[in-house]
DNA sequence: CTGTTAGCGCTTTCAC
DNA sequence: GTGAAAGCGCTAACAG
């Protein structure tokens, strides 16, 4: 590995030249420049980042981290995380909290040793304690992506996470829909707690009472989905919908239906969220409500970027889902139960 | 953000006494050591991660470069890579190729720019002449994964592509069928190449005459399978199995198959290649090959750090996948052609 | 236009 | 045990 000093004794220059070819910075002649440049060809030198960072202290890099990488999210959000920091002539740092709230936390001061510019966190994990310690030791800016704060510490980027169950639900109600199940996700994440409470209120406003028989918690994924749906068979307490939190469970339990031998939707209809591009490729394909996930990602990192240039932002910005229609919801008045109702 | 000198003043002592507690290097007395500790804890001080790289000249960190972030196997690869490189108390530095050969080679670059100790690339896009040119650039360690090698450029870790393809055709003739549909992944990627290679051999071995109008060459991916099987279907030509390259495309295969009517496994059946967990929740379950990418991944990982350590590791190594039978396969003889033989 | 000279924050001999 | 001093490789005034 040639350095700098290198270059410049094969071109017979100082060290601030070559740095002002390197960087395209300040005035240098073009017959020297070009001196300098065949000397770094020739060595095949590349500046050490390192060494830069360290003396610009700055680093043109932008830290994410995630709590895992695991589900449909975290794929669309890396990707256009890294086409955003890109854009933009940002090196992009990713980091995943191995779905544990201190690891995250230490990932988030890991990133900020490392002199990151800004830092984007897209955690299920990481507890309001958290944060504000965070908020203490952190000089670089932070922003999060679907965290509602209730305190302005962070900079936010969220989804209408209640919204979207709202809107899901509504749509089944206005297909007649009144025993509608649920799987919910973990309600140990805000996600979960906002979803779950907006599937109880909007029942609420329908004077729909709330069964809670109908209702089944579990973690994310196909084989919860599955078994949680299976528990909800076994009750033996008849719905003629079924919501799930997300769309792998409702694939689960769509499976779970299927081999009891109920029909979907003819029997019983099913939703999910997260617009899962296998829900569109089941069968029957199942409805479910979109989240703009690119976009928010995208908005975060512009936020992180603009933060670290000094510029002022918008504290908070929302994102809502949008209702995808596809085949597992019929009219209730035509399902034939699978349950006496 | 305090430094280093912030704790020293505070402490009392010089620069290299704090080092020396920061490292855990060296003899401290404990009175001293705990003034120091105390000092940091006040201050809130980090070393700053920079800072210690380029005095130390390593990073203590290690790069991974994937293709993109697409697909159900580099989920996995993440997830164990960080596990991996976590236990080696290794930082994890992720950066994605855009699925450009040349924004991969860059990347490759720029992570040796960050002086990372070794580097691991998964790759279905960096051409030979990249990795020979590669070869000469790089001063750190680098190894591959999935990528076999005429020469011995650099050290691999390979699945036996041809090998999974054939278990399934195997498997699949030793079901009585011979009209075995393909639908391959893109033929630019040397897993393409082996993979269809393998099914041209494997027919071949049973005296089964290569039939073009049987195979369909798509991009991985739900839709493109449902599209080629699609076009399967409408070519008119009788086939009693279907095997696509992996099993996204198989999943959208069996869809398209469903929506025309013809029914999985009894008429035609089907197999992929991944094991993604949705073919285990399609109905009905997908028979598939487990290629084993955890191990895989952590054993790059692990052979990555051997070497930046300067130690000798075996130049090649390669993991097998194994067959996951499950429900879309069943004895031709009892399949009812969907089309005249 | 170009070179000199301080650093950036930390590690690491080498003395004391 | 502890400190002084010389770097690691590069940038950024400041002169000239």
């Amino acid at each position: 590995m040639s350095t700098i000093v290198d270059v410049c004794k094969l071109a017979g220059v100082s060290k601030a030249t070559v740095s002002r070819v390197i960087n395209g910075t300040g005035q240098v002649k073009k017959s020297t420049r070009d001196a300098v440049k065949a000397a770094m060809e020739q060595l095949g030198y590349r500046p050490n980042t390192l060494a830069q960072s360290l003396a610009r202290s700055e680093t043109n890099s932008i830290g994410l981290v995630i709590s895992d990488y695991e589900g449909i999210y975290f794929g669309n959000l890396l990707k256009q995380a890294s086409a955003s920091a890109e854009q933009a002539h940002k090196e992009l740092f990713i980091t995943d909290g191995h779905n544990d709230s201190e690891r995250e936390y230490e990932a988030i001061l890991r990133l900020q040793d490392r002199r990151c510019d800004a830092i984007v966190l897209y955690s299920r994990k990481i507890s309001m304690e958290q944060l504000q310690t965070l908020k203490q030791q952190l000089t670089v800016p932070l922003v999060l992506i679907n965290r509602e704060l209730s305190e302005p510490l962070f900079h936010t980027v969220t989804f209408d996470q209640g919204g979207a169950v709202k809107t899901m639900i509504n749509h089944l109600i206005s297909y007649g829909h009144r025993k509608i199940a649920c799987i919910t996700g973990p309600l140990s994440t805000p996600t979960g707690q906002a979803r779950f409470a907006a599937y109880q209120d909007t029942l609420k406003q329908y004077a729909i009472s709330f069964n809670p028989n109908l209702v089944k918690h579990a973690q994310y994924g196909l084989q919860n989905g599955y078994d949680a749906c299976r528990e909800l068979i076994e009750g033996n307490i008849a719905f003629s919908a079924l919501l799930a939190f997300n769309d792998e469970m409702a694939l689960g339990a769509l499976k779970a239906l299927t081999d009891a031998g109920i029909s979907v939707p003819e029997q019983v209809s099913i939703a999910g969220i997260d617009n899962n591009p296998m829900t569109q490729f089941s069968t029957p394909a199942i409805s479910t409500i979109d989240l703009p996930v690119k976009e928010a990602t995208n908005h975060a990192i512009k936020v992180a970027l603009s933060l670290a240039e000094g510029k002022t932002c918008p504290f908070s910005s929302q994102y809502k889902g949008t209702l995808i229609q596809r085949d597992s919801i019929l009219p209730f008045n035509s399902t034939k139960n699978w349950l006496a109702y």
